[in-house]
Order: C-alpha cells, then sequence, then structure tokens
RNA sequence: GGGCAGUUAGCUCAGCUGGUUAGAGCACCUGCCUUACACGCAGGGGGUCACUGGUUCGAAUCCAGUACUGCCCA
C-alpha cells in the first residue's frame, strides 16, 4: 500500500514555544506593576498540592486562568497572576511516611526536625517540577512573585490571624469527638472525612437488665464500642420502655452496671427502640451524655488498638477486638441476631483510613460570626459564582456552618502559636516564645506540639500572597482579585473560607467571579487522579501536541461547569486546528507581497460581497466571543472562534479570493490581501489567549517583526457598521449554489478533474444577478466550466438537476448520466419535502395557529410553503422529463 | 434521607428568553496528493431529542411526575 503523501510541512511547535516562552518571562510582561494607572485583573492560582506533579486536571484549570488574564492584558489591564503551592499538611506528610516506611524508618525515629527536613526536601522537588509543568504549558504567570504557603511571610500571616481570632474569642480549646486517623493519628476536619456506604451487619446485642432475668436489646452497628458504654438510652415517649426508665442493666463481658436513661434523641422505630450510649466515641452519644452527665471512657489508643478500658481485649486493633468481642458475645448467648446492613462510613480523604469518632482536645474556630458577610456577599450578587447554581452549593454549607477543627497532630505544618506554662499552667498566646511566663515568672515554657489544618494557611492566600499584614502596595493594587477558578470538589474547604478570612481580616471580599470548572475525567470517564493512576502529566501531552494543542482541545473538550473527558484524540483536535491556522496564515503570507504588511487598513469603497461577507462574519464573531467570556463561557468562545477561522475563513473566504489574487488587476490583488490581512490579524488576536505561541509565531512573521508582540497588542474592537444580515444572506445563497453542484458531481461520480457546464434557471432576479456577477470568484469551488444563467434556461437532455429556493439547477451529464440513478436521488429530495410540506400546510390550516402566532412566523411560513410547492411541482417535471430520455 | 447536576447521532458534546428541514468534532462510508494545509479537501449515511403527562396554535426547549447516571451533604 502506498503511503499517503502530504506537501507541505506541518507545525512544529517545539522551537516556536520554547523561544516565545523565554521571550515574553526576559521582556516581564506577566510581572504586575503595582504603580502602574492601568485597571487591575489578578488570579490567585489555586495553589497546587505539592504532594505530586500535576495531571490534566491542574492543566484545565490553569489554562482557564491563563486564557482569562491574557485577554485582560489585551484590553489594557494591568495582569498579575500569583503562582505557587501548597504545603498541603496531612497530604504531603502521609506521602513522605509511605516513602520512609519502605526505606524501613519512621517519623518518630527520625524525630520531628530531621523529618521537616526530610518532607521540605521532598516539598521543593515538586515545587520545581509543578512551576516547570505550569511554565511548559505557557501559564503567564508573575514568575516573580511565586508563593508556598509555608513560606516565612505566609506563615507570619497565619500567626497573626490565629492570634486575632484568640483574641476576638473565636478560636476556642475544646473536648470534642472529633474524626480522628488512627493511620495518621491527627485530628481532621469534617470536611476531611468522605463518606462512603459500604456491605456491613447490624448487632443485636441483649444487656440484662439488673435483678431480673429480662434483657433489652441493642441494634449496633460498631459492637467493639460497647467497652465504653455508659448508659442505654430509651426514647420518654416510647410506651414500651418507660416503666424502666431509672433501672439498671448489667454491661455484658465487662459487667460494669449502666443507667437506663430517657433521651429525645432515640428514634424509637429504629431497631428495638433502645440505644447504647458510648459519650467518648460517638458524637451524638457525646451529646446525650452531656445532658445526663454521663462518664466518658475512651476504649481507644490513638493507632486504633484498644487500651485497658477494653479489659481482656487491650492490645487488639479495633477491628479484630470486634472480631474477638462478637465471638465471645455468641458465646455466651448475648449476640441475638446478626443482621445485613448498609452503613455509610467516614473515610479520611487523604489516606483512606476508616475514620474513627475519638473524644479528644483539639483547637476550633468559631465560624458563624464570620460566615454572615460571606453569605450576604453571594445573596446581594457581589460574589458570583459560574455556573450559578453552585452558589446554592456554596449557600447550603455557610448557612448550616459547624465550627472548624484546625489542630493537627502533625509536624508539617505551622505550628500553633500557644505556649503553656509548665510551672502554672498559663496558656500564652505569642508571635515567639515568650521569655517567661506573665502569670508566675517561670522559664519554663513549652508550644503547643500541634501544627494547624493546611486550609488555615490556604484561607488567607489571596492577600497573604501580597505580603499582608503589612500594607504593602502590591495588597493595594491588586486585593480584591478579580477572578478565582477553581473545581467544584473544594468549594467548602477553601472557597467559602476565602470569602470568610476575606471580610475577616480586610473587610473585603477576596474575589468577585468564581469560576467553577469541572472535574477532568480519562476516555473511560474516570476521574483523573495521580493516586488512581490515569492521571497524565500534561509534559507529556505539550511534547507529542504542543502546549497550545493541549490548550485549546483541553477548552473545547470541557463543556460549561461539566465534567470532560479527555482522550488522545482530544489533542488531536487542537493541533489539528493549530495546523490548520499554520497553513492558512502561511497562504495569506505567500500573498502578501514582502513589503506590504498594512494589517489595518481596509480599502472601503473597493470592498466586494465577498470581502464585506467576512468582515460581517468577523464583527458577529467579536460579538459574540465577547459574549461568551463575559457569560465565562470558554468553551463556547473557543468553538466560535474554531468555527470561524475554519470554516468561514479557510474554507469559503480563502477559497473566494483565489481568483483575485492569482488572476485579479493590481487593484483586486490589493483589495483581496488588504482583508486577509486585516481579517487574520484579528483571528491571531481573539485565539490568542487560547494558543499564546503559535499566535505569536504567526503574528511575528506576519509583521516580520520579533519584537513586536500579541501579548500587549490590542483586543479586537467592534468596527459597528460591517455587520450586515441581508449581505451575508447574499453570500450564503451563492454557497447554496456552490454546495449544490457539489453535491451533484459527487453524487454522480463526476471526476473531479471534470470541469462541468451549469445551467441555472432563475425566478429570482436579485439570485441571477449576483450569481452572474460573482460566477468568477465561485466557479472553481463548483468545479463548473460555462455557465448559463437565465429565466428562459431549458433542462437540456441527459442532465442531472436540483431545485433551490429561487433556481433550479441543470448539468448536462451526456455518457456520465446514469438514469435510473438520478431518478433515486431525485425521488429522495422530493419525498423530503413532500413532508416537509405536509407538515406545513396543516400548520397553515390552523386556523388557531394563524389567530395567536405573530405575524412575521406566519409570513415566513406562508413563504416557506410557496417555496416549498414551487419545488415539489419543478422535482415533478425533472423526473417526468427523465422518464422521457 | 436531603440537595445539585445530567440523560439529544456509535462516542464526547452544542442547541440563548418556546416557531431551525435538530447541529459540531471524532468514528464510519465514497471520491480526491485541486500549486496553504492528507494534522487536508469535497460529498454521504446515521437521531421517534430517557419516559409519561401537562401548559401552548406550536415543546429538544417551559411545568409536573417517573426512571436511570454522576456528584455533594447527612
Amino acid at each position: 500500500m502506498a503511503e499517503a503523501k502530504s506537501k507541505g510541512k506541518p507545525y512544529s511547535p517545539k522551537d516556536v514555544e520554547a523561544k516565545w516562552f523565554k521571550k515574553w518571562a526576559d521582556a516581564g510582561v506577566f510581572h504586575g506593576d503595582p504603580k502602574t494607572d492601568k485597571k487591575p485583573y489578578t488570579i490567585v492560582i489555586p495553589p497546587p498540592n505539592v504532594t505530586d506533579i500535576l495531571h490534566l486536571g491542574h492543566a484545565l484549570n490553569n489554562t482557564i486562568q491563563d486564557v482569562l488574564i491574557r485577554r485582560k492584558r489585551m484590553q489594557g489591564f494591568e495582569g498579575e497572576w500569583v503562582p505557587g503551592s501548597d504545603h498541603a499538611g496531612i497530604a504531603t506528610q502521609v506521602i513522605v511516611e509511605k516513602r520512609l516506611a519502605k526505606e524501613g524508618t519512621t517519623r518518630r525515629e527520625m524525630g520531628r526536625e530531621k523529618f521537616i527536613e526530610h518532607v521540605w526536601s521532598w516539598a521543593n522537588k515538586n515545587k520545581d517540577s509543578i512551576l516547570g509543568q505550569l511554565k511548559r504549558i505557557g501559564s503567564s504567570c508573575d514568575w516573580e512573585r511565586t508563593r508556598f504557603t509555608y513560606d516565612d511571610d505566609l506563615s507570619n500571616a497565619v500567626k497573626e490571624v490565629f492570634l486575632r481570632l484568640y483574641e476576638k474569642g473565636l478560636i476556642y480549646k475544646g473536648h470534642r469527638i472529633v474524626n480522628w486517623c488512627p493511620k495518621d493519628q491527627t485530628s481532621i476536619s469534617d470536611d476531611e472525612v468522605e463518606h462512603k456506604e459500604i456491605d456491613s451487619y447490624l448487632w443485636h446485642i441483649r444487656y440484662k437488665l439488673k435483678g431480673s432475668d429480662e434483657y433489652l436489646t441493642v441494634a449496633t452497628t460498631r459492637p467493639e464500642t460497647m467497652l465504653g458504654d455508659t448508659a442505654l438510652a430509651v426514647n420518654p415517649s416510647d410506651t414500651r420502655y418507660k416503666k424502666l426508665v431509672g433501672k439498671t442493666v448489667i454491661l455484658p463481658i465487662l459487667e460494669r452496671e449502666l443507667p437506663i436513661i430517657a433521651d429525645n434523641y432515640v428514634d424509637m422505630e429504629f431497631g428495638t427502640g433502645v440505644v447504647k450510649v458510648t459519650p467518648a466515641h460517638d458524637p451524638n452519644d457525646f451529646e446525650i451524655g452531656r445532658r445526663h452527665d454521663l462518664e466518658q471512657i475512651n476504649i481507644m489508643n490513638l493507632d486504633g488498638t484498644l487500651n485497658e478500658n477494653a479489659g481482656k481485649y487491650k492490645g487488639l486493633d479495633r477491628y479484630q477486638g470486634r472480631k474477638q468481642l462478637l465471638k465471645d458475645l455468641e458465646a455466651k448467648g448475648f449476640l441475638v441476631e446478626t443482621e445485613k446492613y448498609k452503613l455509610s462510613i467516614g473515610i479520611h480523604d487523604r489516606c483512606k483510613t476508616v475514620v474513627e469518632p475519638m473524644l479528644s482536645e483539639q483547637w476550633f474556630v468559631k465560624m458563624k460570626p464570620l460566615a454572615a458577610p460571606a453569605i450576604e456577599a453571594v445573596k446581594s450578587g457581589k460574589l458570583r459564582f459560574h455556573p450559578d447554581h453552585w452558589q446554592k452549593t456554596y449557600l447550603h454549607w455557610m448557612e448550616n456552618i459547624r465550627d472548624w477543627c484546625i489542630s493537627r497532630q502533625l509536624w508539617w505544618g505551622h505550628r500553633i502559636p500557644i505556649y503553656y506554662c509548665q510551672e502554672c499552667g498559663e496558656t500564652i498566646a505569642a508571635r515567639s516564645k515568650p521569655e517567661m511566663c506573665p502569670s508566675c515568672k517561670s522559664n519554663i515554657i513549652i508550644q503547643d506540639e500541634d501544627v494547624l489544618d493546611t486550609w488555615f494557611s490556604s484561607w488567607l492566600w489571596p492577600f497573604s500572597v501580597f505580603g499582608w499584614p503589612e500594607e504593602t502596595d502590591l495588597l493595594k493594587k491588586f486585593y480584591p482579585t478579580n477572578t478565582l477558578v477553581t473545581g467544584n470538589e473544594i468549594i467548602f474547604l477553601w472557597v467559602a473560607r476565602m470569602v470568610m478570612a476575606g471580610y475577616e481580616f480586610l473587610g473585603e471580599l477576596p474575589f468577585k467571579d468564581v469560576y467553577i470548572h469541572g472535574t477532568v475525567r480519562d476516555a473511560d470517564g474516570i476521574k483523573m487522579s495521580k493516586s488512581l493512576g490515569n492521571g497524565i502529566d500534561p509534559v507529556l501531552i505539550v511534547d507529542q501536541y504542543g502546549a497550545d494543542a493541549l490548550r485549546i482541545a483541553m477548552i473545547l473538550a470541557s463543556p460549561d461547569g461539566q465534567d470532560p473527558w479527555i482522550g488522545q484524540n482530544s489533542f488531536e483536535l487542537g493541533r489539528n486546528f493549530n495546523n490548520k491556522i499554520w497553513n492558512a496564515s502561511r497562504f495569506v503570507m505567500m500573498n502578501l507581497e514582502d513589503g506590504q504588511r498594512e494589517l489595518d487598513t481596509l480599502p472601503k469603497d473597493k470592498l466586494i460581497l465577498i470581502d464585506k461577507w467576512i468582515l460581517s462574519r468577523l464583527e458577529k464573531t467579536i460579538a459574540a466571543v465577547n459574549k461568551s467570556f463575559d457569560n465565562f463561557k470558554l468553551n463556547n468562545a473557543a468553538k466560535i472562534l474554531y468555527d470561524f477561522a475554519w470554516k468561514d475563513f479557510c474554507d469559503w473566504y480563502i477559497e473566494l479570493i483565489k481568483p483575485r489574487l492569482y488572476d485579479g488587476t493590481e487593484e483586486e490583488k490589493q483589495t483581496a490581501r488588504l482583508v486577509a490581512g486585516f481579517v487574520l490579524k484579528r483571528i491571531l488576536q481573539l485565539l490568542h489567549p487560547f494558543v499564546p505561541f503559535i499566535t505569536e509565531e504567526i503574528h511575528a512573521q506576519l509583521v516580520g517583526n520579533e519584537d513586536s508582540s500579541l501579548v500587549l497588542s490590542q483586543w479586537p474592537e467592534l468596527e459597528g457598521d460591517f455587520a450586515n444580515d441581508e449581505l451575508e444572506n447574499k453570500l450564503n445563497r451563492i454557497q447554496e449554489v456552490v454546495n449544490t453542484i457539489r453535491n451533484i458531481r459527487a453524487e454522480m461520480n463526476v471526476p473531479p478533474g471534470k470541469k462541468a457546464d451549469v445551467l441555472i434557471r432563475i425566478e429570482d432576479n436579485g439570485l441571477g444577478s449576483v450569481l452572474t456577477e460573482y460566477f468568477d470568484y465561485y466557479k472553481n469551488l463548483a468545479r463548473i466550466n460555462n455557465i448559463t444563467i437565465d429565466a428562459e434556461v431549458k433542462k437540456p437532455p441527459m442532465s442531472a438537476s436540483a431545485v433551490i429556493p429561487g433556481a433550479e439547477i441543470f448539468i448536462p451529464l451526456e455518457g456520465l448520466i446514469d438514469i435510473e440513478f438520478e431518478r433515486k436521488r431525485l425521488d429522495k429530495d422530493l419525498n423530503n419535502l413532500k413532508n416537509q410540506l405536509e407538515k406545513l400546510s396543516k400548520k397553515l390550516a390552523n386556523p388557531d395557529y394563524l389567530a395567536n402566532a405573530p405575524a412575521d412566523i406566519v409570513e415566513k411560513d406562508r413563504n416557506k410553503k410557496v417555496d416549498f410547492e414551487t419545488r415539489v411541482e419543478k422535482l415533478n417535471q425533472n423526473l417526468e422529463q427523465l422518464m422521457n430520455w
């Protein structure tokens, strides 16, 4: 098999991209100037975790930010896009610990200081990789202002915030049931717990009533916690158990005595209506315990094994203990039933360990007071989500906000700025370690061992990156930021908290628009992530297809707020598009004489229909693209440009100007060149935010000057007087004729090399004159030899025909025509038309329709009907004639 | 259990405030290396718009309900 040959050379992104990124960086065009008079447009990057390198999900996130800010720079804004990364407390520590385990050591063996050093080197390595990846996809960040959530100045902000909230009484330390991860041995916040439904059991266990042979049966999903039971509870209005309240039961195995109490929390319908109460191991039981002043018995060690309170089960892991306990219960006749049950369990989102509700002393932030302005911001429309339905999610969370557990029993993170006097027990909040205790003057002072939740630094990101709490120039110029671009999974964890922090510490919201994009999935619809192993490194795609291909493909594949499915051929689409633009530009440049670099001038009095048409299309395209941007519909904007560039400009305009460029007069040539250059330049500008490298390269070649950059050029303006429907319609008629002839030729198998004669019988004089006037321009598109356009045209024998609105087209095909085939073709058209006509006739015969529908719609349908009727008639005639051949 | 999305061609998706002959890309079929582009050009096949009701002269589009899918919260 002969290999398909390619004549031209396809666009090769490699050198172009490296060259331009360096030029931009050297010129400092991404470095926002706080002293400028220009209006700022600020974005802070959602700092990627240093746990790992980036995948395509991040590529989408950052491409969107880049597209937005590049356009704004072109519109004359001072752009400032702050890049950086997040130390990602637990996540990073977990990963480093895993690696240590492989090397046969642990962090405890290593010690705090050495371990932290270790994590730093890991973090630094990934930080560099991440920034490198961002650069490779073309991110126009301010690389001189890269930040890390664990940097000194950002840590300063964290301390400041903690102390302010502490002084305000919004941070408190409390004994609470928290989500405990036995594997990482730290508390985690509610928002770090994933809920999952699993198949489990409901165990029915009976407790003996003291001084009686009666038993009470309790149903539980976590039988091992019974070792910490301190009561049984029933609903006070449950008549079944009313008389038992106040009595005592004997806890099986451990044989402790437990009171029977009444509490409204108990659901009479669930299980037997009797519940065991374990205040130290369940949040609801904790509350019951508080109300009834019950003892709290902790039966578990921090690693999830059972402690001395568990009696003979001491030392067993929680699940081993459960197994053993159930065996014993069964042996002694306490286990009365094992029922299959669907259970929802909490899992630590970072390490996937089942979370244990555990009583412990932790630091919390009171959230209610912080939420109020953050709710108001959305309700009043100052803060907008795109797509806007996400505001419902945000508001629901905000309105049901719970206190935030911020302490973590980790080493990697901001140490809590709280000190304890070892002599008198005084708690001291301070920026640094106090010399002596303010109350007893002791100098034996130690700092709280715990660190802060990683989000306690992230929620300050929009201002901590600019040096807050210092009142820096940067802060004044670039805060509040404009747009936050992120995924929906961190609306609570991050977005909502940033809004609260913005209002609390700066008195102003941190951003005005929140653009929520979908989560990238692979070709099988599986969410892309490094831990699942289906995460693709964007750099691999850049190497293969180019950054521009990656970018435009990701945008085109990302429906509005929905999850995009990204497979290999997604990127081919982008590469092909870039290649198309490249070649179209090469064509235009080939035809622009070397000295002729005028891209902003139009010879308005020399324009012909074709030129006016593309300018009209251009103007409408600019308007539509702007509208899409304003509504944060980037996918739509990209699609509009894709279609305009490929279909209108390449497929039609370029083809339609070839006759002028090849055979026209000097003036005609010049007009075509000027318009082509004018439109091409604007295509490049409009596309530049999406595909910055290739557009910059073409533009430089076009103007013959590598210093003239698109980055700070103007975003195309509407000229205002080009858009013209009537004129577009005229060109559409020409396109229809060309399409129809092409169709006939293809269906009748006319060889492409053979030019045909065409006869057109026109009814509509307007159409006739357009077709006549522009024949020279479109004749090659339809491969026409001679044309006859006249109202009196007679259908030649042995010709194929087609009927379009206002005209009939005949192509004599002596020797080529297959009459049977032609009959079938016409039949198909005829049937199609007849169906349409029938529907339309019914509609127009309906008096209700005529009475209610707007006049212009009815008028349109009437015209359509007339057109259908004449076309049916003509098709019939043509069919009849076929019979006579 | 509550909430939020979604269900349109084999696949991934457009289709705005109801009136189009329901579109695109990929895949598929046919013909073409036509001096910008085979990463291309031209043509073609393919959809009872999840289902059931309702509103309306008219519904892929609005309303209600049902089913299924995904996500979030409890």
